[in-house]
DNA sequence: TCTTACCTACTAATTAAATAGGAGATTCTA
DNA sequence: TAGAATCTCCTATTTAATTAGTAGGTAAGA
């Protein structure tokens, strides 16, 4: 046996996924235009990965003249509750609860402080009751 | 080019730093004693992780009579601290504020209850001032 | 219509990760 | 001390991920 299928999206399925997410539904090309403006990257990198997201379901293609449109069948907000249902389950051992502690204890990550949850906290209580 | 090292722990390398972290420093048959208990899995398999976990700088190993002791270099805090901060780049476009909000708006992802880290953050406030 | 531009499909190379076997060294025990 | 147990080191295989090239088709403009 050798690796399995990543369960989240790999660190380059992400950069696409963030631009179907901006921009909507694009084809290859139009892809290719936004990408590859940070950074040198072959059209046919886009058009494989894309493939792949294909496959895993994480977009859909249809056929609109000559090129396909890719568009997002995830949405990043999924996308990102995946990732930390994953992570919680690698990293936590599989408790979320262990996850709000260590938020909430580490103060030396710079990640998160606890003032700044706190007052998401209660503008969320004050605004939208739960 | 192809992939890059990840930057945080593998599945299969969190599995071993998990024995480590619970049982301290262990010989690669300790763990595999361990592991094995689960799952099928070749003692050289162990081995060879330990080895790229050593190279990683992850833990430690120390020639004690015939066999090596592998000590965790890295606390479980450190590599939840990192694999967070990982999820964070990648997947909250590198703001602890929107993985907070995310936190607090999901609800369906039965991930963190609102309630929940409200009682923690209160208890925390509570207990010892920050 | 013929050439050019562009698109897809297929193929390919490279590396990390996951897993494990075998050779040879070492140590313990009968 | 000879054999068994065990350990390390090196090698090997497989698959996902990353990246990209080439061939061949289609559409559009000169």
């Amino acid at each position: 046996m050798a690796r399995k299928t990543s369960t989240t999206l790999t660190e380059g399925e992400q950069r696409i996924m963030q631009v179907l997410w901006s921009d909507g539904s694009l084809t290859v090309r139009q892809v290719f235009d936004v990408l590859s403006k940070d950074h040198e990257i072959a059209y046919t990198t886009i058009q494989t990965v894309l493939t792949i997201l294909e496959k895993k379901d994480y977009v859909t293609s249809e056929k609109t003249g000559k090129a396909h449109v890719f568009s997002a069948l995830v949405t990043k907000r999924g996308a990102q509750s995946e990732a930390l249902k994953s992570l919680v389950t690698q990293f936590f051992d599989g408790s979320p609860k262990a996850l709000a502690q260590h938020l909430i204890n580490e103060k030396d990550a710079d990640l998160m402080e606890l003032d700044n949850l706190q007052k998401m906290v209660d503008a969320t209580k004050n605004n939208d009751e739960v």
